[in-house]
DNA sequence: TTGTAGGCGTTATCAC
DNA sequence: GTGATAACGCCTACAA
């Protein structure tokens, strides 16, 4: 028999409180209460004995373990802060994630893609534990899509982050207005005047991506002579993500002025491949982006986006996971949708606005205006 | 007697291939195998009702949850990193992490001090699922410090991260060179020809800030002639962080030539304050970071800044909870220093290159150099 | 090779 | 009010 560091039991506290075990499981639980001097005693103990309860015997008990499982990485500010939300929810309501993604071995640039097979022994590391619901972020949710059906068939309650499943999954999910986002990237664009407008967009799979992507054009096509052309950002590393297609938009013989990139982290390699090519922002091309993470402000010129609540988007997600734990009867899937806010800054200006400079600063820039596009450290 | 959510277990097995219970225990524990017949209908019978174990029950009986507490937020790019570490090794050897940190409920601006008074529960919320050992990020450890005792009292193995804990808690450490990153940075300043110089240093509760800071004002004070004013970061949130002693700094009637600021998010601060002081850099000032954040490169100019390996950290914070978990006799604490690498950027110059510009572009700047001077939201 | 029985730490249901 | 006792799902002797 080998050595295993056991706790104080209520065992213990029973010998030590000179009363039976059951007796000091109904006091620690603070229920129809004894006399209080049998109850004195056995909460003397068991602080004396530094007695702490023992959540796996009570989640085998109960089917409840209070753990959720969160398979999202802490891969940008967005998916950091949404992170924060289920924290801070789960904390409060006394449970505890179990985060998990796809394993990424070695460090540098993450793959957004898991190149391993062992999607399913993640799920099976939550299911093992008996977590009592998952989120699942949407890379997850659409690339490993043949294996949620072990969450589902084990009734497990699955909320997804921007992304929908399929109905017979049931799960929920919680999205913030993408359609309602693209459509006022949209009316900015065109108020300022561009009508030959590019879009880059996220992989036709992400149900984030999608709604952006065709209210975005729906509503350029409702403009008499507004066109835009769409190409789909590839899934690289963080150094390479998006950076061909950025460039292939702004060398197209009829360049758009303006362009709608599908997050932040896209836009921001339109600035790499802009300052690559002298063309100004906001002068020559007019930029828009999605998400306002950290480094939106700071960008040169400060870039224009759309506001995404996603601290709250993550209190949602926990919010809606914990609500299916308590019910008795399985309802409805949930789909919440939450309100989304174009931050307008210096990346975006009219039309053939040219020849004036933003700043007043007469002599006009020709060095690279985003900050690390030069590579070379020495 | 309320419904609860029970999966298949091995009894189900047992009836369904017609054995018993413990027979199904040994077959799908692969150990001493019966008959082949015995085998197979055990193993297709598991297969057919998709059981899979509980480690719960597996948990109370070995003492190994096979889950590791981690008490660190993904708070930057380098804590984020750290964690992928951490998830990555833990997950290979098939364990599983409970994120936890400082409560810090609502969004916004992150608060780096827990508000709050409830770091016991937090601590208590991973004893009582029975954690097999505990990260401890800085913060954490530091301020938490008088409940820390929880853990080691119960004989759980507890690792740090850049932050060294008194002896009496046998914790083992995880720590970049510290010493090493702050006398390079001293060297290279010194090298630069700057002998008035500045440090703006983490709080003095933190190891790896003191370390850094004593390391650098000593390799300063042995260079005849150099001196080194040190302030001392505030706390405040993510948008107000350090930002006040970067102005006084700056603000010194002998302003310092160059600063060293003990982390990439204080030395982006400084970006900030020189800008509004119409200070160039590195023509006016050079600046130090400290960890090569991923916004260090892209910050204008680029960074210098000292890299430490944040992933890799991760990974041996973690390999040393494991090695922990499987220790029969109590080793004595290990204290594991991993390398780093002053990285050379263009915002260190030498001394009196005021009037050089640096990309030999004729125009001095005075426009603000680091993206995101002008808050100013539309 | 396989089955029986005891135990892990707790909750819940009975008696007393 | 309090104490046995039977679960919960699994492991591990030990017995057959």
């Amino acid at each position: 028999m080998h050595e295993i560091r056991r706790q104080i039991s209520q065992k213990v506290i029973a010998v030590e409180a000179g009363v039976s075990q059951a007796t000091v499981s109904l006091v620690l639980a603070g229920r129809d209460v004894g006399s209080d001097q049998t109850r004195k005693q056995v909460l003397e103990a068991a602080k004396r004995l530094r007695y702490r309860p023992n959540l796996l015997v009570q989640g085998i008990q109960t089917g409840k373990t209070r753990m959720i499982g969160v398979m999202a990485p802490p891969y940008d500010f967005f998916w950091s802060e949404v992170l924060y939300g289920i924290h801070d929810v789960l904390t409060n309501a006394d449970h505890v994630s179990i985060n998990l993604w796809a394993a990424h071995r070695g460090p540098g640039p993450r793959q957004r893609n898991s190149p391993s097979g062992d999607e399913l022994e993640q799920i099976h590391r939550l299911i093992d534990r008996r977590v009592d619901g998952v989120i699942l972020w949407p890379a997850f949710a659409s690339m490993f899509m043949a294996h949620i059906h072990e969450f589902s068939s084990r009734n497990l309650p699955v909320v997804t982050i921007d992304h929908e499943l399929p109905a017979e999954f049931r799960a929920d999910s919680v999205f913030s207005e993408d359609a309602r986002g693209g459509r006022a990237v949209a009316a900015h664009l065109l108020a300022l005047g561009h009508r030959n407008v590019g879009h880059l967009a996220g992989a036709a799979a992400a149900t984030w991506a999608v709604r952006r992507r065709s209210a975005f054009e729906g509503a350029i096509a409702e403009c008499p002579g507004a066109t835009c052309f769409t190409v789909e950002a590839d899934h690289g590393d963080d150094t390479t993500l998006a950076i061909k297609q950025a460039r292939e938009l702004l060398a197209m013989p009829d360049r758009p002025t303006a362009i709608f990139a599908a997050s932040d982290l896209y836009a921001k390699q339109v600035y790499h491949a802009a300052a690559e090519q002298k063309i100004r922002i906001p002068q020559d091309l007019s930029l828009v982006g999605y998400s306002d993470d950290d480094f939106a402000a700071e960008l040169f010129p400060p870039l224009t986006t759309v506001r995404q609540p996603a601290y709250d988007m993550g209190c949602k997600a926990a919010e809606l996971v914990l609500a299916r734990t308590k019910e008795v009867v399985r309802r409805e899937p949930q789909n919440l949708k939450l309100p989304v806010e174009l931050v307008v800054r210096g990346s975006t200006a009219p039309l053939n606005a040219s020849r004036n400079t933003v700043s007043g600063n007469g002599t006009a820039r020709n060095t690279p205006v985003l900050n690390g596009i030069s590579r070379n450290d020495g």
